[in-house]
DNA sequence: AATGCGGGGAC
DNA sequence: GTCCCAGCATT
């Protein structure tokens, strides 16, 4: 179809069709459109929601955000996923707050400088904030292109991106940059659907290739797959006078800057008995001790299965035990920011340490 | 170009 | 179970 009458209908469905609500939308300020943006990456509009009101609360300003405590940051964070957001979150606005006043850059080039801010968040906050023509280029920016235009060309390679891309810069609104990007957006995600999209209440109905040709449900296409990891992990929680050890992952592996217990991984399910005797032979546990074991709480990663144990004990004396780690009073073990899996255990009835 | 990084919701 | 979500950094 003609590039400019796509905008028109786009434009034409965003004015009078178009109901989504989102606190973020409309709004001028750079930091909570950025704030937006970062939580909202691989992340549905509905998981995201409450975080967001939860960090404009707790920090209103970018300035505020910069001198928090890093642990409290991700405080905040925790449960949402992708934990290098909250570090570049955190980075980003320190350089923000000390370098510039807490400004943030003006131009497309300069705010994709810096940390956490790819080509799709760049072009959001340089569209939403500065009215800047660049278009966003999402999934579903390439779901509803490749559908409309009929690109049957692999989405998740270089050349399919390279057309999406290409097709995308011409399509937009250079008049209206941040509404057009809004409103594709919000098409994607109300009509053009993944699953079961609303062809009936489409005003792309009879433009639209993949619906003539009746490939709606086979586009976008897309090939690579992911295969799954299984891990096993078993987190030992020693009690030390209502006390347990505790640290930082700081691996590059997942969870990274969140908390956790000391841990034995292994790679094939490992029976109680040879775990507690493994974690024995390590010094871990007194010989002779009565210990606790967990069911066995799963946990899907997009590329990970994670099976956790948790073995809890109680010990008569910690010396030269666990000295690499942090011993946090059971009752302050909520300040702290675990894994999932973690607080799920921890916060199971008869699991409060 | 390929891989790793969370957690949840829809089907 | 599979797919996908307002992606990005790293190698």
């Amino acid at each position: 179809m003609i590039h400019n009458l796509f905008s028109h209908y786009l434009i034409d469905w965003n004015r009078n069709k178009n109901n989504r609500k989102m606190p973020w939308k409309g709004v001028k300020d750079p930091y909570k459109i950025w704030l937006s943006e970062i939580i909202l990456q691989q992340t549905r509009v509905d998981q995201g929601l409450k975080y967001y009101e939860n960090f404009i609360i707790t920090f209103p300003t970018i300035h505020d955000l910069a001198k928090a405590d890093e642990k409290k940051v991700f405080k905040l964070w925790e449960g949402l996923g992708y934990y290098s957001r909250c570090k570049n979150l955190i980075h980003t606005a320190r350089v923000l707050s000390s370098t510039q006043n807490g400004q943030f850059p003006a131009t497309y080039e300069d705010i994709l400088k810096l940390k956490g801010i790819g080509p799709y968040t760049a072009a959001a906050i340089a569209s939403f904030a500065f009215d800047l023509p660049h278009a966003v280029i999402d999934g579903n920016v390439f779901r509803v292109l490749a559908r409309i235009f009929g690109i049957r060309e692999p989405v998740d390679t270089t050349a399919g991106k390279k057309i999406i891309t290409e097709l995308a810069e011409k399509l937009l609104d250079k008049e209206h940059p941040g509404e057009y990007n809004q409103a594709i957006m919000d098409f994607g995600a109300t009509v053009c659907k993944p699953a079961n999209p609303d062809c009936e209440q489409c005003p792309f109905k009879s433009n639209c290739v993949a619906y003539k040709e009746d490939i709606v449900a086979l586009l976008p296409v897309k090939i690579k797959r992911t295969t799954v990891r299984t891990r096993y992990f078993y987190f030992f929680l020693p009690q030390y006078r209502n006390a347990l050890p505790v640290r930082e992952r700081l691996d590059k592996d997942i969870w990274q800057h969140l908390y956790e217990f000391p841990l034995i991984e292994k790679e094939e399910e490992t029976s109680s008995g040879a775990i507690v005797a493994a974690a024995t032979k390590k010094g871990w546990i007194p010989k002779g001790t009565a210990v606790t074991v967990s069911p066995v709480y799963a946990q899907k990663l997009s590329h990970q299965l994670i099976k956790a144990v948790f073995i809890s004990y109680r010990l008569a004396e910690k010396s030269g035990l666990f000295e690499n780690y942090s011993w946090v009073k059971a009752a302050a073990l909520n300040t702290l920011p675990f894994p999932k899996t973690i607080t799920q255990y921890l916060n199971k009835a008869g699991n409060d340490h």
